[in-house]
DNA sequence: AACAGAAGGCCGATTACCTCA
DNA sequence: CCTGAGGTAATCGGCCTTCTG
């Protein structure tokens, strides 16, 4: 899965999106692609090395699949030369309103899902409850199997209806979507840790408050040592056969 | 220059929740 | 339906570094 999100310049662009059509600057906008497998040339060495050996095989696995691509530009046109990607049409535009006659559900859901002001978006929304509305279907675009999509309508629903009460005291465990976690994955990758900076404009544009990115790093820092500490295990109880078999011990 | 305190970040351990077999 | 295991988001406490007065 490959996933590359933009709203503008960046100071630091993630490498997969070089691969893209060049958008003029005059095509300020949201753009969004998606598609399927991590090129092995792309990858770049982070600083742990030679860790993650175990992510490395899932990052090789390459499809054919056409890329997706998404966007609320007025209109990007696909250069010659290029493949031009799926596209996924958005309901809540006007010119896409008038063929789509049933659409007025998925437009009515629209981004109001969990959506997070601006104010809740920079550090100060750190004080915002944990269990707060905030979650992970924000940057679902639906490009879902049905049994994906099945499931994410109902923890929607599930969430909405208990929107009321867990304002409680109750730890509302968050799932972030697909396209989120293998955007962070992305930038795990270019950086392993963050900077308040990178950390402000990935939280943006997840639209997950910046605590949570924080989190997620974390977290994925010490799955990286984690798996690394199993590897290393493995290597020395092979070592210490390989000296018990040989009578060195 | 040396020091203390505050602030912020990271880590390890742990908890709590969710999903799936 | 129930249950246990595994995955992971989130929390907590401690330590370290940096900044400021």
């Amino acid at each position: 899965m490959e996933l590359a999100l933009s709203l503008g310049d960046t100071s630091k662009p993630f490498k997969f999106l070089d691969k893209t059509p060049k958008l003029s600057s005059k095509d300020l906008g949201f753009c969004m692609g998606l598609g399927s497998g991590f090129p092995a040339t792309t990858r770049s060495q982070d600083k742990l090395g030679s860790h993650e050996s175990n992510y490395q095989d899932d990052e090789r696995r390459v499809s054919s699949d056409p890329p997706l691509q998404l966007d609320l530009l007025p209109f990007s046109p696909v250069p010659r030369g290029h493949q031009a990607p799926s596209r996924i049409r958005f309901p809540w535009l006007a010119d896409n309103l008038e063929s789509e006659p049933g659409s007025t559900d998925a437009a009515g859901r629209g981004f109001d899902v969990n959506r997070l002001s601006m104010d809740d978006a920079d550090e100060g929304a750190a004080i915002s409850s944990p269990n707060s509305a905030a979650s992970s279907f924000q940057m679902d675009f639906g490009i879902r199997s049905g049994r994906d999509r099945k499931r994410d309508l109902e923890a929607i629903d599930a969430e909405r209806a208990s929107d009321d009460e867990e304002n409680g005291l109750t730890r509302k465990k968050l799932r972030l979507s697909k396209e989120q976690s293998a955007f962070l994955e992305e930038s795990f990758k270019e950086h392993n840790t963050l900077n308040p900076k990178q950390k402000l404009a990935l939280a943006k544009q997840l639209n997950l408050r910046p605590r949570q990115v924080e989190v997620w790093f974390q977290n994925r820092r010490a799955r990286t040592k984690l798996k690394q500490t199993e590897v290393d295990c493995e290597s020395l109880e092979r070592f210490c056969g390989f000296e018990r078999d040989f009578g060195y011990f």
